[in-house]
DNA sequence: GTAATAATCAACAAAATGTTTATTATCATT
DNA sequence: AATGATAATAAACATTTTGTTGATTATTAC
């Protein structure tokens, strides 16, 4: 899958680009932000940043990407915890810790200006993880409403997290799991 | 609020440039517009441009706060119908029938790569007109959970308009809208 | 018909982009 | 420690985009 090790100079730019980056999303939006800013901040040449992406949007992708497969090897790790239960608290509980844990990077990305791929791709992570289970949960017969409701509760939960991101000082993983959970449950009755 | 009327020209110059990047943002990325494609586009000068918006960004905010705009007025012409009944259906119908009457525009603007403003400005507009009616229907204890809650169904609702705009045939405003109402009445419970 | 002003054209400096070449520094490996 | 591989640098470059300017033409409202 990957390269079995990166050179450590590769690791040290690359890291040090995503944390430059990271850093100016705090200070302005996305689009106002340049390559020269970056390595600038990153105390890099700008053309070694060509050398690993091809512009701007390129390293936020690279770094959506990054925070959404940690994600889903979380997932993938209690699969098996998820699967011998039939609520989906255990498939969310890891996902909500490791947003909390990384709250401010996914605060800055679920907030981006620039671009609606994170909240996109995270939607669909949720999706790919949790359609077979509210299905399992609910044998539904019109498809066309099965998809309203799937796409109603995907984007809600990020609605949600979006939401708890900005709670000061942060409620609980724990619950914000559990009330997940509820209002999965109690508007799935409008399938009935 | 508005100067009495503005100069033909500057009405035809801001349609023109309008037009052309809807037609652009269906060809690419917005990100990858230029100042120059538009104008291009629309066959005016470039200079012309800076005469009516500051960049690319400023005039996709001024279309989606069009559309927005004429959504608010919608709903503001059916104040007393809303109020009068205590379903949110008399206050979704004339939204869900002005997104079906520019169902290309929306698409274009909900799907858009460039920035999450729109799907924002969108969330805050439903939030705005439905948080009484729903704050009125269930006399909500915890308002933290309350704030999740409508986090949940603001944003939720925008899940499924996005797909709803997905389908093809598009499928009736009336139905999208009763479904929507089930969806907000049964996952409401979730806060008793 | 006239005064006001929008749009055009051409030119411009400044900034950002993306690429190239030669050189230096660091790496992994033995 | 020495070595071959390669990442990062520095400097230069053409190209594109950005905003702005001043003079001119065309259109508008009245």
């Amino acid at each position: 899958m990957e390269n079995i090790k990166e050179d450590r100079r590769i690791r040290r730019t690359k890291k040090l680009l995503k944390q430059a980056l990271a850093q100016l999303m705090d200070e302005k939006d996305f689009k106002d932000i340049t390559v020269k800013d970056i390595t600038e901040r990153a105390d890099l040449n700008r053309g070694t940043f060509y050398l690993h992406y091809t512009d701007t949007y390129d390293i936020l992708n690279k770094i959506e990407d990054e925070i959404l497969k940690n994600i889903q090897n979380m997932i993938d790790q209690n699969i098996e915890k998820t699967n011998a239960s039939d609520s989906v608290i255990p498939a969310l509980k890891p996902i909500a810790e490791y947003i909390m844990e990384n709250a401010d990077i996914c605060r800055c990305l679920i907030n981006n200006k620039a671009s609606v791929d994170f909240i996109e791709k995270f939607q669909n992570l949720i999706y790919d993880n949790c359609s077979d289970i509210i299905k399992r949960r609910h044998n539904v017969k019109d498809s066309k409403q099965n998809e309203f409701y799937l796409s109603f509760i995907t984007l809600g939960i990020i609605g949600m997290v979006k939401k708890w991101l900005e709670t000061r000082p942060m409620v609980s993983a724990e619950e914000i799991v559990v009330f997940v959970d509820q209002i999965m449950t109690y508007s799935s009755a409008a399938l009935k």
